[in-house]
Parts: structure tokens; C-alpha cells; sequence
DNA sequence: CGCATCGTTGACTTGGCTCAAAAAGTGTGG
DNA sequence: CCACACTTTTTGAGCCAAGTCAACGATGCG
């Protein structure tokens, strides 16, 4: 059990647990200080509340410190697609900052803590540290990469093979960032509903296809945790390549 | 008719066609020098040829002059998923710089032109001249938007819908860099696959359902060049919300 | 206990897929 | 100019994966 302080990003970024995971890029003694001259404060978002509204022109950067949340977009009529789920390490905020207000929300899954940057110095940083500008870059390509990894699942494939990519890439990212057990098992705050808005599916073929998987052995989700049972099964079922997931920066 | 001459990347920056027109930032004196020093050369392509191979580790970055092309990713079987189209002024092979390998190929759907940069030099450009990376930064951001949109697309719309908001979105993306006529009809060079490979329908479908809103009076679609007749019908079909574009900028 | 959210299941419907084949371009070489 | 091969567009017929509708349990909270 984790105590409530891990969670809550530390005072000085030279503590931050983040950055003592395996899969963050090193950075320089004067990069972290000009991170942390950067950042802002910190911010906490219930779970289930808004961290970005929709539509909204946002004055904040965010990098998400602990816990999950996801971006999404909503149409009149008030079907929702859920872009890309976040994880800790993951920079939000990004695309609002080239538009003239936020072309999609943010919403926490979970209870989430933020580190705050304020979006006015963002200039400055690419100005003054080019090498944490290249690293902004770094990291809204991998975001892209992630939404391009979805549109080829919802645009592509059957029901069956959508969830189990879905599973085993959040199992993959959970671990990378350190959620994952010893087991493997990690907790799992989507609902079925989010799993459906992510993968353009309806709630009840995705409960369906759930439980199909789950009767086949492939998957364990059960008090809130999601349990990857059989891996090369659920990969064959997804033709899911396992690229190795690179180092990643972290602002 | 345009002279082939006008299509070929011009030897100076300065006399840039593109930079002429309406969408683009200005840039200073200073910056346009350092462009044109990144710059390493030309290229053309083929209509249907590769401009950057999937799973390759291509060793240039491109801006795509003149001509349309697209990036996609495909699965072991086949199956192919369109990301997203690329008109001139684009910017190409940001997401592989970030990656062991191009997660995604990129082809030309006409003759292309490109204006290669080497991508070894992409840091120099963020490390001296830092408001290029942040105009790279930005030209990242709004490729994720337009995948971010592809996806809400194929995630929620019906065949209909997609289709609409598709005709609708290139269409504005056509005018915006001028190559639209008086008449606003344009050249169109996607085939029904490549319609039907980036909005996740069948062949078939999307025949029949082209036909449907050609008959309705909607679109026309003749000798290679689209019309968009009844661009309200279009938009309220497609619930498109018309945000004005906003003038990007070219590396 | 009552209300709300979430998961589960069955019955029925349908939008979009597959198969098949013809028609309409497009380009090439003789 | 025609013959031929190839690509692209069209159309019809039948089917199925996934959607909709409806209902019921389970769980949790004030």
C-alpha cells in the first residue's frame, strides 16, 4: 500500500519519483533546475473531474505526477471518443498551447496529481534550454504515436482484437512506469464505458467481448485490477508487434 | 496549367512559393537564412511511390512542396489504415526521429516534391535558432490534431458521416494553401481505397455511400477534381464545426 | 433503505462487410 | 487507331459483426 505523500509531487523536482524509474532520460543538474523553475505548483483532480474542459482555452501545462486520466473528444450529440489514456510522466496540455483553445478535454480516471507549468513560459523554456524544447517535441510525438496506434485499432481491426491491444499496450505502459506487481497485475480504473469510448465500440459488444476473453483465460480483471494471464495469446489474438518501449523524457 | 517549374522546390528559401502564401507565418531574415542552411536538397517522387518506407530508419526530414501523399501503418495481413493525408507545407518524419524506426510509412498520391533536411540536424536547428524547434513543436501538435479528429471520425461516425466530414476537411485544407479554383473545385487524387483505407470502411461501402451524396447533390466528383456543392448540407451531415484555420508555420 | 453506477445477459435489428461480376477509364505497344 | 492488360468505379445479393433495446444483479454510498 502506498502511503498519500508518494503521490503528491514533491517541493523540489531533484525528489521526483518519476525520475527514478528505469524508462526516464537523465537529465543535467541544470536541466532539472530549469524544470523546476518552470513548474508552476501542483494540482490534484478527483477522480471522475475535469483536468482540462473541453472547448476551454487552459492557462496551465500539465505533467501528470500519479494517477490516470485521458483525452477525448465529444460530438453535439454527445458521443464521446476517448483519444489516448494518460499515464504518470505523460505532458499534457500541448496541443491547446498552438490553437486558440482546447480542441479536446481532459478528464482524470482516477484521483490525479499535476505538476502545473504556466503555458506563457513555454517560449521561455525553448528559448533558454533548447535541449528541454527538443524534449517537449519528444514527447508530443510520442503522444502522436499513441493516437496513431489507436486509429489503426478502431479504424482496422474486429472487436476482439481492439480490447486485447488495448489491454496488453496499457499492461505494457502501467509497467513501464512502474504500477505493475509482482504478479503483473496492476489497477485498472477504466470502466467498460471507457473501454467502449476508446475503441469506437458500444458498451454492451464490449462487455461482451470482455467476457469472451476473460472465459478464454487470456485476461483477470477483478477487484479494480486487470491481470494479463496469457500475454502471447492476447498478442497473436491483436497481431500486436512488441516493439521495446524506449526511455522517454520527462519535464 | 501550372509550369513544371512552379511544382520544383526553388534553390533559395527566400523565393519560396509556399511562404507566399496567405496561411504561413512570417519568419525573419535571420531564421529564413538558418531554413535554408538546414536545408540539404530536393526530391521528387513518383505519384505512389515511397516517399519513407515502413518499419525503415530514414535519414532525412522532408517539407512537402507541391503534391498530396499520406502516412499510414499496416498490419501483418495486410489490412492498411490511412493516418492522415499531407498537403504542401507539411512537415515529414518527426515521429521516426523519435523512434528506432518509422512507425509508419509515407507515400505520395501524386508527383511529390520535397524539400529534405537531414535529420542528424534537426537538434542543431532547436539549439540555435530555438523558435524553429518551437515552430517544429507546433507543426508536431497540429498533426496530432489531425489524427486526433481522423480518429473521432472512425471511432464515432457512421459511413455517412465519415465520409462528409473527410470531403469537407480536405477541402478546407486544399483552399487553405491555394489550390483551389475560382469555382472552389480542386484536384482530388484519392482513390475510393484510399478513402475507404483512412476512414476504416470497405471498399464497397464507401462506393455505394459516395454515390449516395453525389446523387444527393452534396459533391461532384469528375476527371479528378472535387467540387463541394452544398458545403452546409455537407457540414450538417458531417456536425463539422468550421474553426477558422489558423496560419502555421513552414520549416 | 433508496438511489446511482456498473456489469451482465438475452433477443432482435441493421449498417456495413464479403463475394461476384460488369462497366468504365487509362496506359502501352503494335 | 485498335487490341490488350490493368486499375478503378459501380451495382446486386446475401450475410454477419456489432448495434440497439430491455431487463436484472451486484456493488457502493448518503
Amino acid at each position: 500500500m502506498r502511503t498519500p505523500t508518494d503521490l503528491h509531487p514533491p517541493g523540489a523536482c531533484t525528489d521526483c519519483r518519476l525520475r527514478q524509474t528505469a524508462g526516464v532520460l537523465p537529465v543535467s543538474k541544470a536541466e532539472l533546475v530549469r524544470i523546476q523553475d518552470f513548474r508552476h505548483g501542483a494540482r490534484t483532480v478527483r477522480a471522475g473531474g475535469t483536468v482540462i474542459a473541453e472547448l476551454s482555452d487552459p492557462r496551465h501545462l500539465y505533467t501528470l505526477y500519479a494517477g490516470w486520466a485521458f483525452r477525448f473528444k465529444t460530438l453535439k450529440d454527445g458521443r464521446r471518443q476517448i483519444l489516448n489514456f494518460l499515464l504518470p510522466g505523460d505532458f499534457i496540455g500541448l496541443q491547446a498551447e498552438f490553437a486558440d483553445a482546447a480542441t479536446h478535454g481532459v478528464e482524470a480516471l482516477t484521483d490525479v496529481h499535476l505538476c502545473t507549468f504556466p503555458k506563457a513560459g513555454l517560449w521561455n523554456l525553448f528559448h533558454e534550454h533548447p535541449k528541454l524544447g527538443y524534449a517537449v517535441t519528444w514527447l508530443c510525438a510520442s503522444e502522436e504515436q499513441l493516437v496513431d496506434e489507436n486509429l489503426v485499432n478502431v479504424g482496422q481491426r474486429s472487436a476482439t482484437e481492439r480490447i486485447a491491444t488495448l489491454l496488453i499496450h496499457l499492461s505494457r505502459r502501467a509497467q513501464r512506469v512502474g504500477l505493475t506487481d509482482a504478479d503483473g497485475s496492476f489497477v485498472f480504473p477504466l470502466t467498460q464505458q471507457h473501454i467502449a469510448d476508446a475503441l469506437g465500440l458500444s458498451l454492451v459488444h464490449t462487455n461482451k467481448t470482455l467476457r469472451k476473453l476473460a472465459r478464454l483465460g487470456l485476461h483477470e480483471l477483478r477487484d479494480g485490477r486487470l491481470r494479463i494471464v496469457k500475454a502471447d495469446a492476447l498478442a497473436q489474438l491483436a497481431d500486436y508487434a512488441a516493439r521495446p518501449l524506449r526511455p522517454v523524457p520527462l519535464i
